[in-house]
DNA sequence: ACTGTTTATTGACAAAAGTCAAAAAATCAT
DNA sequence: ATGATTTTTTGACTTTTGTCAATAAACAGT
């Protein structure tokens, strides 16, 4: 599973390491719906997800749901502007289905940096795939139509497509959703 | 100049801390055109733009050039999926005029990790600042007309519109050129 | 199972953006 | 300064995407 994240195979950390970052990490069950953030709030934990899917969205001025991100199983979850400097979140993550995560909080995860320096190395590693999908996402819309973004989209996340509603998709990808709707229908 | 970078204010350095760093940085003067980073090697320094303005590009398979970045006066450059973890950059970062920069190599970037653990903070902060940069950068590709976005991009970057070509905009903002040269002349 | 609500599809049309090609303007190198 | 090259503008046209509104379908709560 290259998308699935491993601590000790992917960041190098040693069993003893495993042992400490296990013990400051708690299991936490979402139901469908539940908020894991919401806007306004600090961000006080991030979130593995072992299993499930979740979905970050921001509110235009005229208050439509732009989604921004969706996480699925094996992705970090962390509310980057929240998060690092605990400022109030401008974005909302919600559970799209019952999921299962792993989660520490602000202050554990700093106690990590200092017992196991290895972390700031996973959290550079960890902010550069972010980076690297940002990057990615932007090219695609730089250089993209619209039928293209959704057909990457779904060789991409074929999972999501099965469990997001399209109106959601339509503003992951920026496209109307009558659009979206018919730009389907062709495939 | 809220845009700009000081490490003293901004993150926080005490005096000895800024000395440290500034014995490990050095400053490189760039002419017009000139790389600071090639597609397809490794990033080996971080720049920190004292004064001129850099652009980000890469190469679609078709040979056009897709310009993702511009770095103006006062902020870092940092290839990320390069420098970090050292492997071979997809981007060009070239100077779009003569520009002063404070360069630092990765070596003396680490050990500067080891001698001075705020650099660890600088550096998550620096991601937040890049991250929260590309967050909006998409949420205006998810939401603007072609047209707004280029009005925007003038009210943010008023010296990059003065000093890039036309064509480079464009890629920036994935409208066609043609495009762009009409909405411009609407203004 | 029924009702209200949300979501998705569809049609008719409008607006936005892209394409191709040619001309004009700007820039560069000698 | 001049010719070559690159960049920008413009026109005529096509394609893509969005808008509005109505209908159909799916879903949720009782």
């Amino acid at each position: 599973m290259q998308n699935k994240i491993d601590l000790k195979s992917n960041f190098g950390l040693t069993h003893e390491e495993l042992d400490v970052t296990f013990k400051s990490y708690s299991p936490e069950s979402m139901l469908a719906n539940q908020y894991f953030l919401k806007q306004g709030f600090v961000s006080d934990k991030i979130g593995f997800v072992k299993e499930g899917l979740l979905r970050a969205f921001f509110y235009t001025e005229n208050g439509e749901e732009i989604t921004t991100h969706f996480f699925t199983t094996g992705s970090y979850i962390i509310s980057y502007g929240s998060f690092n400097n605990q400022t109030p979140s401008k974005e909302n993550i919600i559970a799209v289905e019952n999921s299962e995560l792993m989660t520490v909080n602000y202050q554990k995860q700093k106690e990590l940096y200092l017992k196991i320096p290895q972390w700031n190395q996973i959290c550079k590693d960890l902010a550069d795939i972010k980076s690297r999908e940002m990057i990615e996402r932007t090219a695609q819309f730089q250089t993209l139509t619209a039928t293209e973004r959704y057909n990457l989209f779904c060789a991409d996340f074929p999972e999501v497509i099965k469990k997001v509603s399209l109106r959601h998709i339509s503003s992951y990808l920026g496209i109307d959703i009558a659009t979206l709707s018919r730009i389907r229908k062709k495939r």
